[in-house]
DNA sequence: GTTCGTCAACGAACACCGTTCCATTCGAAA
DNA sequence: TTTCGAATGGAACGGTGTTCGTTGACGAAC
């Protein structure tokens, strides 16, 4: 307030700066009185922070989504972020809620609650597969989104329609994510999210050969079973033997 | 080779800022001719640099396994460690392995082969409690240590004790790992492992108070279920759930 | 006994990260 | 038109994993 002309200076030194082209000339020459011509960007909103961040996500995985990256693809730095979203946590969460939003649960049938369920968790692994690196953000969060709140209360449809008791139901919201989201990033681990067919044929390839490779006397199990361990990595089985043993372990318990 | 003048003074200057003091002397004064008389102490090895991780890992947690903080443990600089240990990634692998290590497995018995496999399970993740942060280096790496693999090779045993079918039972020595670790790894964020009795009453209080207070018209099973989801955080209820639906899916699945 | 080559050790630096401080700027209410 | 609170964003802080290049101890060769 009292010292105008200091900061009418500091302003100075600022454009100078800012202006100083690759020759790096003094800062104390004439400053171009052109302003900048601020560019009328429309206003930061946690809107447009999830969208840019969900890009990142999907371009270059999970590691690539930093409060820095974020920023710099919206053209600003990162303590602009905080004004909208509360840390990098916070941000994460919302990933997995705008994931979420695109899940699909069928309305509850008690004769098919089983394939309802199996469906419902086939939905989950397309849309964490869609965004690769969501699992990544989503595991070990509660989630208390809206959206992922949604998919708890029609899971939990589900499950009471196929007379699994209140607690396995409660329980199993819990266990079902779970899997789904462990699965999912196991495959997203590494990159995987961008590997090719061949990619994948060749580390089964390699693994089988490194278990058939291992000492008889110490392994027998595992050399014998080294193709069984290996498959299913390509394409479903695996994940399909996955929902097939929780699906039944909940049947077991069901009422009926 | 050719400037030695040039290369005497650099080591000259670096003297000079190893024991430039607090007053900030000039570099250029007579350097003290005594050496720092180097500690003799024990090599590094892979060994010593585990050993010094898997302390961090279990009074700090993971968070602190920083290649820094290794390095500091064993009086060292952390570019040491890269001459023993490939990158991070290599030493969490290492501590997976150790900690897989503790693991008991019992010794097959067809009779009882379903209380056998829950029990491993429950050894698995005593072991990853009492290592807190060990379930985040394994997740999502394919278990290769020697330990690991004595693991595997010791559930398929059970296994096909129990007439599991070869390519179920190769599917369930992914599937239950996958599950133990990531319940480990649940528990392991954001430093829960320290947390007392009272913090975990106090957070599930809240959580069902936050589940009760949602909108009755869109979330009327969660509420309801409110007590069930929050319950079971405790103790082991939740994780015997889990075992207790893996194991009997698998049952389901056995040629007996 | 002296020189030389090798290689583990490690200080320093690089390029990142999440987060915070605070000067500046802007837009809407007064 | 003035004022004032909210939004903005540059700079910095204290961390991270990793790499580079110098150092110095030690064993082998002369």
């Amino acid at each position: 307030m009292t010292n105008t002309v200091l900061q009418t200076n500091a302003v100075l030194v600022k454009y100078a700066v800012r202006y100083s082209g690759p020759m790096n000339q003094s800062p104390w020459q004439p400053i171009s009185p052109e302003k900048p011509a601020r560019p009328v960007r429309e206003p930061l909103t946690r809107e447009r922070i999830v969208d840019a961040a969900m890009a990142l996500l999907v371009e270059q995985g999970y590691e690539a989504v930093s409060m820095r990256k974020v920023a710099q693809a919206l053209n600003t730095g990162p303590a602009s972020l905080y004004a909208h979203v509360a840390n990098k946590k916070e941000l994460d969460q919302l990933l997995v809620d705008r994931a979420a939003q695109e899940m699909e649960f069928p309305e509850p049938d008690p004769e098919h609650w089983q394939e309802q369920l199996k469906d419902s968790m086939r939905s989950m692994l397309k849309v964490m597969r869609s965004y690769p690196g969501v699992a990544r953000a989503a595991i070990g969060q509660i989630p208390l989104g809206e959206r992922a709140l949604e998919s708890t209360e029609k899971m939990l449809a589900i499950l009471k329609a196929g007379g699994v008791p209140d607690q396995a139901a409660a329980w199993a919201v819990d266990l079902i994510p779970l899997y789904v989201t462990a699965t999912a990033f196991e495959e997203s681990v590494q990159g995987a999210w961008a590997w090719t067919t061949e990619d994948i044929e060749g580390f089964v390839t390699q693994l089988r050969g490194f278990f058939e490779g291992l000492p008889p006397e110490k392994f027998p199990i595992t050399i014998a079973l080294a193709t069984a361990l290996t498959s299913g990595s390509l394409g479903d089985e695996r994940f399909e033997f996955g929902i097939q043993v929780i699906v039944a372990g909940l049947a077991s318990l069901a009422e009926r």
